[in-house]
DNA sequence: CGGGTCTTTGATTAGGTTCAATAAGAGTGG
DNA sequence: CCACTCTTATTGAACCTAATCAAAGACCCG
């Protein structure tokens, strides 16, 4: 349902790179071309002055059909992505073949950055739907940070969000029950298509439950089961790929089941071990006493 | 509580707060106190031309003792922190009060930078020994990069590394049993140590059992039990803190005990899928027909 | 319609957590 | 300097969550 205005007919793009199939004329039908600087910033959830309004240049598009490869691992790096439309998965396989999703880029997220570091892709991405990217190539990106001061902050600053993000992700793996990773799982999606404008509480599943499984650090029987509980339970309504989430409280409630005592213990200690060595330290513009 | 010498009514300069304890005249024995740019650099592992010789600007440094918290969760973000010397961890907080310890800073390690996005440090820095800490006022770190076009491009490459890091990390979390996970952060740990130029047979743990089960999302008592484990076959002695590798192979080859039938074939499947789909995609640069 | 993929559900097992008790250090103050 | 306390570490036993193994149903695409 979301991807209704990507459906593209017939259309045999068998080109190589993914440049390159861009030369064909026949691609000028479907999905948007160009985006302009300012285009760029609100998919971007950027908020710009309008000095950058006169920037001329224009951003490519790139489509992807469901199941293709925009980058592997190793590739040389050259350019960033940004999700324009569609859905992808992005994927580290370790040196014994073992996939591991990282993330399911949507409409507004960047991916490829961790390009940057080591000049080539270290990890890989597939569209699980078609697909409609803007191109950033690397050198455009830094140009522009140092053309529009207030760019490079914003470049900063989404570099910092997707660390965030990645360090919320590694506080769930280490520290969620599965219940409450799947609960998460929903309501971070749920929450991320009402930002794009799509109901939600009611949608459908992009993903195999084994690729939420590898996501999530779980089989993906794991998965299915707690789909199925929830269902039971009355927190959402599942049929295959298609959810309705009955529950949201619920499922944003859920935490972790297996908690408390020891961790309540510790926090604790380590707060008051804190602050006594720190003693005359930084007086925290928050939280100072929420150890309660 | 804070009502120890914190208080440095008048001495009105533009460093930022967790400086001005540093006023204290007898802090100043100890450490560095400023550094060159191109000092920072190397520090970093950044290469660098000669043309950031003549830079004038010298960095200062901090020195925080053993337990002393470095910034907190929410307080406001101005700088960023490289690790001079010592050892420190970073630490997530949940809603409810649940810690997770994310890194361990040790020296050329830059910490902090999950600030600039909201303006406010989303994890809290907490020094596990004496520290000495070079500051990098984030204004600073931009005006820097504007200045040279060599460090744009570094200090977008350094975040770019902490991301990848993190990125192993949700592999790790989401893949790999409690052994193999014990396994690597010692082999990452004497890995460290050797680049610092330390014995990268026998170290000194600087974490409690807790600390390390919190970073790879286990309990105290699997990380005591594995590491009891590990000492029992022989690949590493252990008592209290301090460790000796003693195989540092067995240790490097340590992979999941639950692994194989499902995610072999999972692999497989996707690799063709992709292939298929992507029929003519961009050639990979490497990796091409590594799925026999 | 048939083969392949994806999903659901059940039975069983095992890896890791939880609870509990002891020991070893580290720091403190009399 | 030693007793006392607090934190950290070790080890055992019971329990439980999630993985594994298995089988059948649903969906999709050619």
């Amino acid at each position: 349902m979301l991807s209704t205005s990507t459906q593209l007919p017939d259309i045999r793009t068998d080109f190589p790179a993914s440049v390159l199939h861009l030369q064909n004329a026949t691609w000028q039908r479907q999905g948007k071309l160009w985006s302009t600087l300012k285009e760029l910033c609100d998919l971007l959830r950027i908020h710009t002055t309008s000095a950058l309004a006169d920037e001329e240049f224009l951003f490519q598009h790139v489509q992807f059909k469901t199941g293709q490869r925009i980058h592997t691992i190793g590739q040389p790096f050259e350019t960033l992505y940004i999700v324009h439309s569609g859905f992808l998965k992005t994927v580290a396989i370790d040196e014994f073949g073992n996939e591991q999703v990282l993330s399911f880029p949507m409409k507004g997220d960047l991916f490829g950055v961790d390009g940057i570091h080591s000049r080539r892709y270290s990890s890989e991405a597939v569209a699980l739907s078609n697909c409609d990217l803007v191109l950033l190539p690397f050198k455009k990106f830094t140009a522009l940070g140092r053309a529009h001061a207030e760019l490079e902050h914003a470049m900063y600053s989404v570099m910092s969000r997707e660390l965030v993000r990645e360090q919320a992700m590694v506080s769930m793996l280490g520290g969620l029950s599965a219940e409450a990773r799947v609960a998460r799982f929903l309501v971070s999606l749920s929450e991320r298509f009402a930002e794009m404008g799509y109901s939600s509480k009611i949608f459908n599943l992009r993903m195999t439950r084994h690729e939420i499984g590898s996501y999530l650090g779980l089989t993906l029987e794991t998965v299915s089961r707690t789909l199925s509980a929830f269902n039971e339970i009355g927190f959402i309504t599942v049929d295959q790929r298609s959810i309705t989430i009955r529950d949201l409280d619920a499922l944003t409630t859920l935490r972790r089941l297996p908690p408390s005592t020891l961790r309540a213990k510790q926090a604790r200690k380590a707060r008051a071990a804190a602050q006594a060595a720190a003693a005359a330290d930084v007086p925290p513009s928050s939280e100072s006493s929420s150890t309660a």
